[in-house]
DNA sequence: TTAATTTATGAAACGCGTTTCAGAGCAAGG
DNA sequence: CCTTGCTCTGAAACGCGTTTCATAAATTAA
């Protein structure tokens, strides 16, 4: 394996002219020129790209932290990062942490140490305190909805989408009104359970917690929702459900015990997948990609930060 | 930013010691050690990476080629592979490359420049030849059933596995069958044509080339096919289908249409995916996590080339 | 008590590309 | 003819951790 050096000598050149040669720079004879290539041929040089990273300090990598890698709403969200990584000639390194801290940090140690140039957060479970204590290695940008003056946020407002869902339901009637969740403690959750009990207090109702349903993420938990919705003495009226994979899970669950929807059960989901088109589910359009592409080009360039909410979109369809 | 130099010097020892003491090698006094650690706190030093991966000639990550990121099929793959890695401490570069032959060189660059220390391709488009070029720069797994001597490959066995699912529907009495693919050149799709065709030959029958759907992928492709199905004058009465993603969309599609599933058309997809169980669609299962794993597995060890078939198996349920 | 190990430590080399800085040569401007 | 101002080069420093090798000191085995 040659080194830059190793062409230096066969060109009779410096190695700083080896350098110059291979990254295009000017102030070169073009007889020199030839002359590099011609060793870089003869040796079959190899650039090392980690000796490149050591010496610029920089790696054109941007980590993405993800709590799961096979669902359609972070593989979209991702696809929209790598879109932007695409563009940019920058690369991604995916790191799943199942929402495992000790893996979310693995991710800012990466930060840390020199291996990416930024952090990209799809979410998190860690403490907030912990990214703004990575945050003095590099950019470290969340999908998420804080206003923080040193980590900059891309998100949705899920207070507002969520409000959206809730008014259209109340619109139609509804005031039993239950919701679907991921996890209780996630920021996003939290914003969507102020709106949900906002929107029931304005039509004089309370929550009632057994109508907020738990670990719903995919699609078997839709499924397990109708159930326990079927089995409920006092059952809610209409879901505002995680996303589309669960709302379908109710809806395909529904079909089967033959609940009505949305005559037994309005259901209204989020993201717009295109599930939700296939089964013409009623649904908050949300802009991952665009929340990708966006969280990329914060996570690159850190000029300043910035807290940016990005538009959603009610699509209505049929399942409310 | 301090350094191992300035460790030692703070530490009063060498560099050799420094390094030691950070990598919990034996043969160090324990007053020494003591004084590094002490010295890398007060100096709040921080180890740089890539000078790690320069030194080892080693970056303990991989890369994983994929088409989309955003497909179930790809996803689930990758969250294998991703498993293995988080298992053995490495790190995951995805590089999504919708199947541009220059996306995955750009993938097999990393491998020789030696960003990474082995590169999948869950699928490809590149010639064979340009991945034979790489190998010898470090370990690339394909998975898909190629034998080469020098290239491993995991895979399932696309040829067999079609042929189950044209077994099932040729003993249900169907004869006029046709089928859905992504795309007719990648090398899994030429396996299932030559099992559809070989099938088709057993009962006498010719391969029409209406019948056989290209470019299907995604859900919306599903619609697309059961409107052109719809429209034809003379159409096939079973459809083995490239996914279960396709065969969902189909299947809703057809739900929409008032067809009838499987009276009217019967559907077979591939995968098993939580979508299958949910819509009873009978299908292949594909031990996609286990490919990725087991890829994964090869791209670190290296130390014998292998060509592995893992098994699929079929799961009958109501759409044939 | 001597030989053979084991423990401990540092100098120096190794992996390798980039960039700064000083200086030389040469052409255009005055 | 002299002064700017490019053009062109290379030596050396920089980024930084790992590992080998030689050596010294302390044990243990014989």
């Amino acid at each position: 394996m040659s080194n830059i050096r190793d062409i230096a000598k066969l060109a009779q050149v410096s190695v700083a002219t080896v350098s110059r040669v291979l990254n295009n720079h000017p102030y070169v004879k073009d007889e020199k020129r030839r002359a590099v290539w011609q060793a870089v041929q003869e040796l079959d040089y190899q650039q090392n790209i980690n000796a490149v990273h050591l010496s610029k300090g920089k790696t054109f990598v941007i980590g993405v932290v993800l709590p799961y890698i096979n669902h359609p709403y972070f593989s979209r969200l991702l696809e929209g990062i790598a879109d932007g990584a695409e563009a940019n000639g920058y690369k991604l390194m995916v790191i799943q942490t199942n929402y495992q801290v000790d893996k979310e940090v693995e991710a800012l140690d990466m930060l840390r140490l020199k291996q990416v140039d930024g952090v990209i957060f799809t979410s998190r479970n860690s403490p907030w305190h912990i990214l703004k204590e990575y945050r003095a290695y590099g950019p470290v940008v969340v999908c998420e909805n804080k206003m923080d003056n040193q980590i900059s946020t891309i998100y949705i407002d899920h207070y507002q989408a969520f409000q959206r869902g809730m008014e259209l339901l109340i619109q139609k009637g509804h005031r039993k009104i239950g919701y679907c969740i991921g996890r209780r403690k996630g920021s996003n959750s939290q914003k969507r359970h102020e709106a949900y009990r906002d929107q029931l207090g304005k039509i004089g109702e309370a929550v009632t917690e057994k109508w907020i349903f738990e670990r719903c993420l995919h699609m078997e938990d839709g499924a397990r929702v109708l159930r326990e919705w079927r089995d409920m003495k006092e059952a809610p009226t209409a879901l505002v459900v995680t996303n589309d994979l669960v709302a379908a899970g109710i809806i395909l669950e529904a079909e089967k015990l033959g609940v009505s929807i949305p005559d037994n059960l309005a259901v209204i989901g989020f993201d717009d997948q295109p599930l939700a088109e296939a089964l013409q589910i009623t649904t908050i359009q949300l802009p991952l990609p665009t929340i990708g592409k966006e969280a990329f080009q914060q996570a690159t360039q850190d000029v300043k930060v910035i807290h940016k909410s990005l538009p959603f979109e009610l699509v209505e369809r049929k399942t409310v």
